[in-house]
RNA sequence: GUCCCGGUAGCUCAGUCGGAUAGAGCAACGGCCUUCUAAGCCGUGGGUCGGGGGUUCGAAUCCCUCCCGGGGCACCA
C-alpha cells in the first residue's frame, strides 16, 4: 500500500514538473508514513513541506497542487491537506477489507513476501565457547538470532543460520585440563583442583564418562601431574601460570593423541548439550563451523598471507602485527604471536574472509556488547582484505539480568554458580522465554523478570496474546455447540455490516501486519513484531467485552466471525515467528 | 583517560532513520462476572522526554557541551 501511495505521488510530482511548478531536475525520495492518529488518515506524506523551499510556495498550497495531480485509484476514498502541509491519505472500506480476504485466502503464508528477493543472507548468532552449558546471557543471543533469521526468512531471503564453535584456543585447554583433573579425582588421587578450572558439576559428568571409558588407564599421581607447576593463586602465586602449567603437564603425561581424546570428550559432550537445549529452544542451525577447521584447511595462514600482500602489516617485538589503525580501529592488532602461534584475532579474520568467499549478499554478526571493541577491527580486516566490509552488519546484544523476587541472579561459567538456559526454560517454559528475550530492542539492557514471565495473567503479555487467540478458537467452538454456522463467504460478503470502532481496529491491525513483519525484519527489531501482537491482542479483548460475536442476525455473524478469524491467523503467524506457540485453550 | 550503548509517567519500556496534542503495560484509585473463558474489559490520576546551548517551518529524535548508569580498550577467547 505504501508503495502504491508513493507511486501515485511520484506520477503527481511528474505533472508538477511537467507544469514547470517544480524544476525538472528535482530528486526527492518520497515518504509515505501510517498516521498516528486516525483522524488523520490512514497514510500522510511530508512531500509537500520538504519540497517546499524548493518549489518556492507554501507547503499547503504546494500540498493542494499535488493532490490536484494525483491519479485516480481505487483503494484512495479521499486525500486532503493537513496541519503544516500533510497529505493524508484515506483508503477506501475495500482495501481493508481485501486485507482481510488475502489473510485468510493466505493462511500460514499471509505476512511473508518476496521482498528479499532470495537474496541469501548469512546470521551467525549465539557462538558461545563450549566450555559449558548455555546460561541465561546466551539465551538472549538465542532468541534474537533465531527471530532475526525467521524474519528475514519471512520476506524472502535466503537464511543461512551459523553456529561458530570456538573449538581452538587456552579456554578449551582449560576445560579439557578441568575433566582430566576430575577423572583423576575419580581414580582416587588426591589434588586442590585450580581455582582458575572449570568448577561446574558438568565437569565432574565429562569426567565421570572419561572413567567409565578409560578405567585407571589415563591415571598419573598427583606428584607426576604438579611436577614443576607454578602455584595457585591462593597459594601466593598466580591462578594463569598455574593452570598454563597444568595444562603443559596434561599434555606431556597423556601424549599429544591420548590428551585430544579428553580434550575432545569434552567438547563433543558440552557441543551436543548446546546443540540440543538450542534445538529444545526452537532454534535451529544449518551449519556449526568449527574454528579448528580453519587452521586446518589452512585458511587461517592463506588469511594471513594475503593481508601481508596488501602491505597492511609489520613485525614487531617478534609479532606479526595488522595495522588495523590504517582502517580506524584504536590500535594495531597481533595476528602471530612472538610464540609463533596465531591469535583468536586471526581466526576470526580467516573466518570472515571465508564468509565473503562464500558469496552471501548480506551477513549478520550477531554478539554481545562486551564484543563491541571488536567490531572495528574485523571490519578493517575486510577492507585490508579487498573484500566490501559494508556488507557486514554487527548486531550487538545487550546483557540480560535474571530477576527473581527483585533479587538479581548471578552468573559466571567459571565458577559453575549460574542459570542455565535449560533452568529458565523449564522453569518459565520456551515460550514464554523466547517471547521476553525480544520483547526488548537488542541494545537495550534488559531486566528479565521471572517471576512475572511465569505468572499466569493479563501482566504477562505472552499470556496475553496466546489468550487471545485462545479465545478466538473457544468462540469457534461455542458456535459449534449451538449448532450456528460460520460462512465464509457470506462473511467476506458482508464486511461492511461491521462500524464499529472495534472492528475499524481490528481492520486496521489485520492489514498492517505485513507492514510491520517487513520493518521489524529490515530493521532486525523483533520487539516491533512483539508490541504489534500485543496490541493486537488488546484490541480483540476490547472487541470481545463490548460485542457478541454469535449473534441472531446471520450476516453479521459471518461478518465479525470472518473478521476475528483473520486477527486469530495474523496472532497465529505472529507468535510463530517469534517462536511462540499458538494454544486454541489454555 | 578514551570509545560504544543507554537516560522518556512511581516501575518496565515503545516512540515507525526531523513531523501533527509524547504512548503502552504494570503499579495506584474507582467500576464491570445468571451473557461466546474475569487468564478479560471500562474509567481516573500521573511527564521540565537527564541538564544547558544550537541547527529550522518543526527536535524525545540531528550537532555541541556537561551530568548519571552499563560495557569495551590483551601477543585471552
Amino acid at each position: 500500500m505504501k508503495q502504491h501511495l508513493s507511486q501515485l505521488l511520484s506520477e503527481a510530482l511528474q505533472a508538477l514538473k511537467a507544469q514547470g511548478v517544480l524544476p525538472v531536475d528535482t530528486d526527492i525520495a518520497i515518504s509515505v508514513e501510517r498516521t498516528r492518529d486516525r483522524s488523520h488518515g490512514d497514510f500522510a506524506s511530508n512531500l509537500a513541506m520538504v519540497l517546499s523551499k524548493i518549489a518556492r510556495r507554501k507547503p499547503r498550497e504546494l500540498a493542494e497542487q499535488l493532490i490536484a495531480a494525483l491519479p485516480p485509484s481505487g483503494q484512495v476514498r479521499n486525500v486532503e491537506v493537513a496541519g503544516p502541509g500533510f497529505i493524508n491519505f484515506f483508503l477506501t472500506t475495500e482495501a481493508y477489507h481485501n486485507a482481510v480476504a488475502q489473510a485468510l485466502e493466505l493462511g500460514q503464508a499471509y505476512g511473508r513476501s518476496q521482498i528479499g528477493a532470495g537474496q541469501s543472507v548469512q546470521v551467525e548468532f549465539v557462538s558461545a565457547n563450549p566450555t559449558g552449558p548455555l546460561h541465561v546471557g546466551h539465551g538472549r543471543g538465542a532468541a534474537y538470532g533465531a527471530t532475526v533469521a525467521d524474519l528475514l526468512d519471512a520476506l524472502g531471503y535466503k537464511t543461512h543460520r551459523e553456529y561458530y564453535v570456538n573449538d581452538a584456543g587456552r579456554q578449551m585447554d582449560i576445560l579439557a585440563t578441568s575433566v582430566y583433573l576430575r577423572y583423576l579425582d575419580l581414580c582416587g588421587v588426591e589434588l586442590t583442583f585450580p581455582s582458575n578450572g572449570y568448577k561446574g558439576d558438568y565437569v565432574w559428568d565429562i569426567g565421570a564418562s572419561l572413567h567409565r571409558k578409560y578405567g585407571d588407564e589415563l591415571k598419573y599421581s598427583a606428584a607426576e601431574l604438579f611436577e614443576g607447576v607454578p602455584a595457585d593463586a591462593p597459594a601466593d602465586g598466580d591462578k594463569e601460570e598455574h593452570i598454563d602449567g597444568l595444562i603443559e603437564r596434561s599434555k606431556i603425561l597423556l601424549d599429544a593423541t591420548r590428551y585430544r581424546e579428553v580434550f575432545d570428550l569434552g567438547l563433543d559432550s558440552i557441543l551436543e548439550n548446546i546443540r540440543r537445549d538450542l534445538e529444545e529452544f526452537g532454534v535451529h542451525y544449518d551449519e556449526w563451523f568449527s574454528e579448528r577447521s580453519l587452521a586446518d584447511t589452512g585458511a587461517v595462514t592463506r588469511a594471513i598471507e594475503r593481508l601481508q600482500q596488501s602491505g597492511y602489516t609489520y613485525e614487531k617485538d617478534g609479532a606479526l602485527w595488522f595495522r588495523s589503525t590504517d582502517f580506524g580501529d584504536e590500535k594495531d592488532r597481533v595476528m602471530v604471536r612472538d610464540n609463533g602461534q596465531t591469535t583468536y584475532f586471526a581466526s576470526d579474520i580467516a573466518y570472515h574472509m571465508n564468509k565473503m568467499e562464500r558469496g552471501y549478499a548480506r551477513v549478520i554478526d550477531i554478539w554481545g556488547a562486551d564484543h563491541h571493541g571488536y567490531v572495528p577491527r574485523v571490519k578493517a580486516a575486510l577492507r585490508a582484505l579487498g573484500d566490501d566490509a559494508d556488507k557486514l552488519d554487527v548486531l550487538l546484544v545487550q546483557f540480560a539480568v535474571l530477576y527473581r523476587g527483585g533479587e538479581k541472579a548471578q552468573m559466571s561459567t567459571r565458577s559453575g554458580d549460574f542459570v542455565t538456559l535449560r533452568e529458565l526454560r523449564q522453569e518459565v517454559g520456551n515460550d514464554a522465554a523466547r517471547f521476553f528475550y525480544v520483547m526488548r530492542k537488542c541494545e537495550q539492557h534488559m531486566d528479565f523478570d521471572l517471576d512475572l514471565a511465569k505468572s499466569e495473567s493479563s501482566d504477562n503479555p505472552v499470556y496475553y496474546i496466546q489468550y487471545a487467540h485462545a479465545r478466538i478458537a473457544s468462540v469457534f467452538r461455542q458456535m459449534q455447540e449451538k449448532s450456528l454456522q460460520w460462512d465464509n463467504a457470506a462473511g467476506m460478503e458482508n464486511l461492511g455490516r461491521l462500524s464499529e470502532a472495534h472492528e475499524d481496529a481490528l481492520l486496521v491491525s489485520i492489514a498492517r501486519y505485513p507492514e510491520v513483519v517487513e520493518v521489524a525484519a529490515l530493521q532486525h527489531e523483533p520487539h516491533q513484531l512483539a508490541h504489534f501482537l500485543r496490541d493486537l491482542a488488546n484490541e480483540f479483548h476490547t472487541y470481545y467485552n463490548a460485542h457478541q460475536f454469535l449473534v441472531e442476525d446471520a450476516a453479521l455473524r459471518n461478518a465479525r466471525l470472518t473478521l476475528i478469524k483473520a486477527a486469530q491467523q495474523v496472532i497465529s503467524n505472529g507468535l510463530n515467528l517469534l517462536g511462540v506457540s499458538a494454544p486454541d485453550s489454555m
